[in-house]
DNA sequence: ACTATAGTTAGCCAAATGGCTAATTATCCT
DNA sequence: AGGATAATTAGCCATTTGGCTAACTATAGT
């Protein structure tokens, strides 16, 4: 679960993870997007990967990623819910 | 603003954060809570008024950290925002 | 003025992070 | 089998991170 923090920390996973929001796509279509190599892209989705956020599978030569929707919704709303935020709804019955 | 994502990524500062949910403390009350040294603890203490999410008033000897609420609701909010997550409503009207 | 107490700053270190190049794996095509 | 293409793994490097000890600052009390 601390995996989630620590992949949503870099700004280039958050931006991948902003992209598959969209759709799926190709690590090398992913890799279009930022100013670094492969090797380096592949390092983030490793990342990613452990913390569950995105898969992959393999077509052909192309591995095209996935987001992992619910996990990244449970570690956001985990995230709200430990710091006892509301986001718009009515004000909290106040915490312990 | 992405000093925020830094300052959410340590898990002592999440704590910290969190104990201030509750109300404000003293520097040594919240290093009280963790096995590192104050000056550690005076470090995060750095990180989380970086990014703008505590703040510090001197009384005495003692200095008394309070929650920016307000920075932390909108790092989160906007963090929903980021990655097009609604929390609890009604499913969304589709992204872009 | 001296001492004690609460914190921070300075300076160091090992581990983790994000980047690169080179080499490897996997698949497809002829 | 051999070559081309897509991606990953291996290994290296500089920077950042989170920790420590020692030294400093600031305030209170005597």
């Amino acid at each position: 679960m601390s995996d989630v923090y620590r992949a949503l920390s870099d700004p280039t996973r958050r931006t991948i993870i902003r992209l598959l929001r969209q759709r799926d796509r190709s690590a090398g279509e992913l890799a279009d997007h930022f100013p670094v190599t492969k090797p380096t892209m592949s390092k983030h989705f490793t990342v990613l990967k452990e913390a569950d956020l995105i898969r992959g599978r393999r077509t052909g030569t192309t591995i095209i990623y996935s987001l992992n929707v619910s996990v990244l919704e449970d570690a956001l709303c985990g995230l709200l819910d430990v710091f006892r935020i509301t986001p718009k709804s009515k004000p909290t019955k106040e915490e312990s």
